[in-house]
DNA sequence: CAGTGGTCTAGACCACGAA
DNA sequence: TCGTGGTCTAGACCACTGC
């Protein structure tokens, strides 16, 4: 069962993909949807204001509803909370586990998981690899009170599918840190390039839809395949 | 005058910081925001899903509302469209402009700004600097069309400030590209570091409350001071 | 099962843009 | 002035959390 905005949200999308409409492009009124999807105006709207905040379209009072979207392909979108699954499904991914264990956090990790210093959390540490060459360096920091178990096989496929699927967690939103330097020894071995090369260092973390820390995640990424996307939309609205 | 919604977005913010609530605390429910407000439920809805978008607070059905934020200091936001004002509000900023004149746009700005290649367009170019340093270098072109006149008083000043009190322009919404590469040997030599370093391109467009593109920046960041934040709001709600 | 957030409606009225 | 998007309401009913 879904959502009437949500469906009519998607179905708004797919209408703009399969008519190929193009930044500023319009579509039909609001009176115009409200009568086709047979639903009240604020329901339509919820719809609309959910393309809106994802960047899809716009809406210019007195005037009408247009398409936004025009995303440089193979560029990471920093909003999406989905991983790259989504923004480079295009290309070949894959994942190299160097390690998973459980170990006692570091005081930024218990910091950020808000979880005790003797509480054990899972520790993973893959190479991610786009087209066979190295994207990013992953250490991931999992909260066991949400995350109980986890094995080598679990983390080569995406994390976040095994989450979802089988522990039926739900991320709610994320905060990432972007910070620029320089790769150490270690870091540029790796990923294929030289010391001191640029480095970008991303922290992010994830909770879940209470509102619990559950994942803290530092990469560090290839910045030959480090180009990122970002809609603002601006106003509040 | 303002919007009820509006309105109640801000006073809500406002609470949250006089009553200096940390993150995870709890707010009064939606039952008595209605009471308090005196307005129908859709309309306190509505606030809170500003607040939300904002990650100011996240809603949790059966259980409340609860502060989100926690940014930390000196990363600058990179959701708001109000250039760095805001997140560097305590930080000593100033400019130090090199050109501005009209030119005939290249490929590239004339395709963004989706204006003739035979139409002058302002071209700005700014040293950016933070407590004295340089933070980025800055590269704006401004269609005619929208913005008939700038001189160097103004581009000194925060050109945002002039587009809006003086020309009435409103930002709704805008487009970032981010790359990391390096810098060569001029973009060194303004940003008082070493060819080769680390460098970050930020490609941004801005577009009006109609939907025009009106101003196309390339900015080069110093990597010392390249602190950036995000606040991923997730779901589609 | 009480408390709390979320969805949806029908309809009144407002505000802006374009012809 | 008309078409179109935006605000706001009152109220019905639904869904999840935690005691």
């Amino acid at each position: 069962f879904m959502l009437k905005y949500q469906e009519i949200a998607n179905q708004i999308e797919e209408y703009i993909r399969v008519s190929k409409l193009e930044q500023g492009e319009k579509l039909p009124s609001l009176e115009d949807l409200i009568t086709n999807y047979e639903v009240s105006k604020n329901t339509v709207i919820k719809a609309l204001s959910i393309l809106e905040k994802n960047g899809v379209i716009y809406q210019v009072r007195g005037s009408g509803i247009f398409v936004r979207r025009q995303n440089r392909k193979g560029y990471i979108n920093l909003i999406n909370n989905k991983g790259f699954t989504d923004d480079l499904a295009d290309f070949n991914l894959s994942a190299n586990v160097l390690e998973v264990k459980t170990i006692l956090p570091t005081q930024e990790v218990s910091d950020n998981l808000k979880c005790s210093l003797t509480q054990e959390v899972y520790y993973v540490k893959r190479i991610r690899f786009i087209n066979k060459q190295a994207l990013c360096i992953e250490e991931s920091y999992f909260n066991k009170e949400y995350v109980p178990y986890l094995n080598k096989e679990i983390v080569e496929d995406s994390i976040f599918h095994y989450l979802k699927e089988t522990l039926k967690l739900k991320v709610r939103f994320s905060d990432k840190y972007l910070r620029i330097g320089k790769l150490n020894q270690t870091e540029a071995s790796y990923l294929n390039l030289n010391t001191h090369d640029p480095a970008l260092h991303v922290d992010e973390l994830f909770y879940l839809m209470s509102g619990e820390p559950f994942d803290f995640s530092k990469m560090t990424y290839n910045y030959n395949h480090s180009q990122f996307f970002i809609q603002s939309s601006g106003m509040d609205k």
